[in-house]
DNA sequence: CAATAAATTAGACAATCGGGTAATGGATTA
DNA sequence: TAATCCATTACCCGATTGTCTAATTTATTG
């Protein structure tokens, strides 16, 4: 029974998910440590450590050479810390999703991380098969936070007054989708770009750029680009 | 291999929390879905859905009655709706870690959601056997959440000034900071209005609030105003 | 009291923005 | 095949932006 499901649930990966593996760099000062982690990771073989740095500098240089899909950061690193390596990250507009590595379970070290670019938190002492399942889960997007943390950064969200919660209403309904272009612009846009830094970037014309920002604010129902940057960004399209 | 992987996690958890399956109840009005659900569910003979309701108050009945390990909560619910049950689920002293199960993607909802009692927001169209992966990993406090929403949850959280982390930094240091008049055009640049509208908003000259405009975007050290608003949002200022 | 900072106003200027309209080629779809 | 969507480029035009210099008034602080 349970090797029947185990069966159904591997053929399922492949043909979904598994049709190429997740490039995974490492950031983290232990030796040891670091050695664990591959080891850990490259035992499955949907998952590639593609690089290994012992300090957030030497990792940015790796991460924007390789451009891995995830990218496992220490946070207690010497010199630059782990989280400000992420913000680094992500204003290189990196697309890689991080995981946060630590051994603290403090507040504000859990808030700090998750709000400045990771999309999972995990303590350490987490098992490493269940690491590699976290890997895999977060180079879909999936937010995964330990246990050990979970509750406390749930109870830092902000709370929403739960009335006028319409179940009724469809969210996405009338909303027109960007195209993957837009999307690119959006980015740009939103990082603080002229049109032409934009049309720059994605070697075009001034007037092309102009013309999917114009797009844009329509689709998304703004006036400006201040709108849309805002909008985007409190809505996590970026 | 994958066999093994299996093996060794149940056999820590065994250990430790997994004595016994996880029991499970659902709340879901839609009867195809609950049927879906339950069989999705079942299928692992670590999982069992121990009772199912098709709406909020019923819901709350069978919790009481069986607390369960894991309860998937539909939001959308005719009467109470999810996040209401969720808060009188919390009410009673529940241990049920919750999976907010819904097809919207709005982020009132999600955070709603999150920040009212769920572990776990999924959208409903989960591949079954990953929901079964969830309900494993929300059982031992682990907070999920779905690609779909998840950046605007974390773009939720309250930003941190991560300066000042390291005990190297020393933290707020260079930074001027805004005036009290300043805070209130920043406010309304971020809500996308132009110098002519706060100009109008304050009642001062258009002068005034580009003035005011400029002396903002050289203490935030920024070239624009679409800089100015999308680091505001991302550093909570607003 | 004097000095400093903040808020206010003004004029001018180059650069940029946003909205039109319109045309072309490529890809996908009906 | 025809229709549609997308990306691209172009031009025009009025409005807006960001920076500059310069001046006045009002608090606040030493």
């Amino acid at each position: 029974m349970h090797l029947v499901k185990v069966g159904l649930y591997m053929a399922q990966k492949t043909e979904e998910t598994k049709t190429k593996t997740i490039s995974v760099i490492i950031v983290e000062d232990f030796k040891l440590t670091r050695v664990g982690l591959r080891c850990a990771l490259n035992a499955n073989e949907d998952i590639n450590v593609v690089a290994e740095a012992e300090d957030a500098v030497e990792g940015l240089k790796l991460i924007e050479k390789h451009k891995p899909d995830v990218i496992l950061m220490d946070l207690g690193l010497p010199g630059m810390n782990g989280i400000e390596a992420m913000v680094k990250c992500k204003e290189m507009m990196c697309d890689s999703k991080i995981i946060a590595l630590t051994s603290h379970d403090r507040c504000e070290e859990v808030i700090a991380a998750l709000s400045s670019g990771a999309s999972a938190y995990c303590l350490k002492d987490i098992d490493p098969q269940k690491l590699a399942d976290v890997v895999r889960d977060v180079s879909t997007g999936v937010c995964w936070i330990d246990p050990m943390v979970a509750q406390m950064t749930l109870n830092a969200l902000p709370k929403i007054d739960n009335i006028g919660f319409l179940p009724n209403k469809s969210s996405s309904e009338g909303r027109v989708p960007l195209t993957e272009r837009e999307f690119e612009v959006l980015k740009h846009l939103v990082s603080g770009k002229s049109n032409t830094e934009i049309a720059k970037e994605l070697i075009v014309s001034v007037h092309t750029a102009k013309a999917h920002v114009c797009s844009i604010l329509q689709k998304m129902c703004v006036n400006d680009r201040v709108q849309a940057a805002v909008k985007a960004v409190k809505e996590g399209m970026v």
